[in-house]
DNA sequence: CTGTATTTTGAGAATCAGAATCAATATCAA
DNA sequence: TTGATATTGATTCTGATTCTCAAAATACAG
């Protein structure tokens, strides 16, 4: 999803946000906005050999941590810190709030949300004293259907 | 709490635990879990200012990660993973399974549990064909009294 | 268009929590 | 007590991320 669609929306808010900062808008900018936009969730690292097997141009791998964490200060992305110790930058342009299921056999992750779990959860923090600001919900388990669960690992995706 | 209570049965825990595995009982074990179970979570680096401080003995941070480890496995801890990038190991012996609620001013910890958000979340689970092997749910937000957050944070428990 | 002030880049060094190494030491079971 | 085995502590290593800084790119005033 996302292939050939334009980017115009995506590059003006980058645009706008780095006119209104004072920030300059590089080639190096662009290329990592426009390949990040083209995946659900990507770490920093994949990111960068994503990039420099397509080898357009030379780029650092400090680039892509600095402007991915140019993009989460935009809105366009989020971080994430599941089980491991890498973190992993989720692009949510386009999502809505959402939780995730983790597979611990596959690593698949599957984004969903509940407004039902929500309301309790601003119910829970009310009755101890808190105003919510966010919150982090995980779940993991595993794929019921293991064959699935393979398959989905083999996909190109990952 | 938990001053002067009898450390018999999660000395016996963590015994059965080592002589189950060819393992051996050492005055740094001993010593860890006792500091250990003393709080109600801390991370590896605060446990070894601790010990360190009442200089009873010599104690490598690399045991204290071991040893604190060790005690996940046994089940008498476990691993958290809250904004930051340290890890909080909690001591779970006496509790049930909970989630968090965090004070994003003053880093005040609230533990709690909901049976109706669990059971949502299996449902959750079910409906992408997922079985659950555990959860994370963290909620950050910050007390309404902002006194009493102050306070919270004077407080020696800190 | 051009010069210049300013920001950004890339390569590598620095960090930092945590894990691995390994010789010296402690434990345990016979 | 002894000897096999596990553990310790000091240190080094690792891996992810950030920092540094000279060189390059960009924006913008003229």
């Amino acid at each position: 999803m996302l292939k050939g669609s334009s980017l115009y929306k995506e590059v003006a808010l980058l645009k706008n946000y780095l006119t209104k900062n004072r920030l300059k808008l590089t080639q190096q900018r662009e290329t990592i906005l426009e390949a990040f936009l083209r995946v659900d969730h990507i770490t920093a690292e994949e990111l960068y050999r994503e990039i420099s097997k397509k080898k357009r141009q030379r780029m650092g791998l400090a680039t892509i941590y600095r402007t991915l964490n140019l993009l989460c200060e935009i809105g366009i992305g989020q971080q994430r810190h599941f089980d491991e110790n890498r973190t992993i930058f989720d692009n949510v342009l386009h999502k809505k709030h959402h939780d995730h299921l983790i597979c611990n056999k596959c690593d698949k992750i599957i984004e969903f949300e509940s407004p039902a779990i929500e309301r309790l959860q601003e119910e829970m923090a009310a009755r101890h004293g808190f105003t919510l600001n966010n919150h982090r919900l995980e779940l993991y388990g595993h794929c019921l259907d293991w064959k699935k669960c393979r398959d989905w690992q083999k996909s190109a995706d990952r």
